[in-house]
DNA sequence: CTTAAAAAGGCACGATCGGTCACTTTTTGT
DNA sequence: ACAAAAAGTGACCGATCGTGCCTTTTTAAG
């Protein structure tokens, strides 16, 4: 059935929207389906209950997520050119794809840490997997690879960049943000790479 | 009148509580006036609107966070040991300080960065004033003094540690979250006090 | 102890919340 | 072409939302 797809996937558009804005606890069905052109009942034949809905969203969310920022580095060589492509792009995803509302993810990082359920739960193990895979990718910076308790450190500096960035960008309105994430990045990899 | 000061900074309290755990768009009076043992109709006896509440709890818990992160700094000279005084505290008032849900400050802020009104407006004051007084603190790391874009620079970095810090700790429960920030933090002051 | 003011509660309002149900329309596979 | 399945509607549920009006209780000053 082809219809009905498109449909579920305007719903997890604009809830993921939504959310990005105002919070999965803030939103309600009604906006969402006066916005994507539906009656709330008609909602509830693409989900069980508010909740679902939210999971699928923000399970696209990171499918979306991913396929934006790590495409471009599938054609790089392992390394550090992969590298900064990825942090661009992921610059990218916070302050161009999601003008609107900023990043999903990190939006929901924030509201649900401290939220026990299977919102946080999702969150936790992608949030996760995404780190493994920056970590593993760390590895190809050096040869001998270093270990895995540095490529966690230096994965975390780069974390840590893309939430100030987040900050500094999109609370604090200031241009520069993009340049001083950058700056800062390119002098971790610099000290990564020549040890 | 004594009683309504006090019933007032109780309902601040209970208000950032549920407030850094839900958000502030989620949280209602309802369960804000339950909680410090009021009917909702008592609330506003001591705060116009919903929204003057909030104002008023976002304004209180800058001054909270100020007063516990800088408080001990002010008996140490200026230079790095204050500035690791700080940032101790500040890893100390995410994860202890407010076990319960995180601090107030990181979650409204990624909150309300795209919702326009006083309350983002509040938020971007006092955020702005705490990195000036911040990287007003970074120029006493070296001799002669560092330039202001340097030391907006360093103070990005720091901001962005602590923000990555929260994640690690709260959303992935890692126990090494306070490791990995200071090491990432004194790295950053020995490179920006030695050149 | 009296008394006026301050603090808090009672109560009801219109709106909206997430969600259900019975029913109609549209889409789909055959 | 046609029957079955999927998609969508509108009325409605009990609960809760933020808020205003009016009364009662508590408090501090005389």
């Amino acid at each position: 059935m082809k219809k009905g797809e498109a449909t579920r996937a305007r719903i997890i558009d604009e809830t993921g929207r939504q959310a990005a804005i105002r919070g999965f606890g803030a939103i309600s069905l009604g906006d969402v389906a006066e916005a994507v052109g539906l009656s709330k009942s008609g909602l509830f034949k693409h989900f069980d209950s508010k909740e679902a809905m939210e999971l699928a969203t923000l399970d696209a969310g990171f499918d979306r997520f991913v396929a934006f920022v790590w495409g471009p580095a599938d054609d790089l060589p392992p390394g550090r050119a992969r590298l900064e492509s990825v942090f661009e792009r992921w610059l990218d995803w916070t302050e161009v794809e999601n003008a609107a509302g900023g990043c999903l993810i990190v939006a929901a990082s924030t509201e649900l840490d401290d939220q026990p359920g299977p919102m946080r739960d999702l969150l936790q193990g992608r949030v996760r997997a995404w780190r493994r895979r920056l970590a593993g990718e760390m590895k190809a910076l050096r040869e001998p690879p270093m270990s895995d308790a540095e490529a966690e450190s230096v994965v975390f500096q780069m974390k840590s960049f893309i939430l100030g960035h987040s900050e500094l960008r999109r609370l604090l309105d200031d241009t520069g943000a993009r340049a001083a994430a950058r700056s800062a990045f390119d002098s971790l990899m610099d000290r990564t790479q020549h040890r």
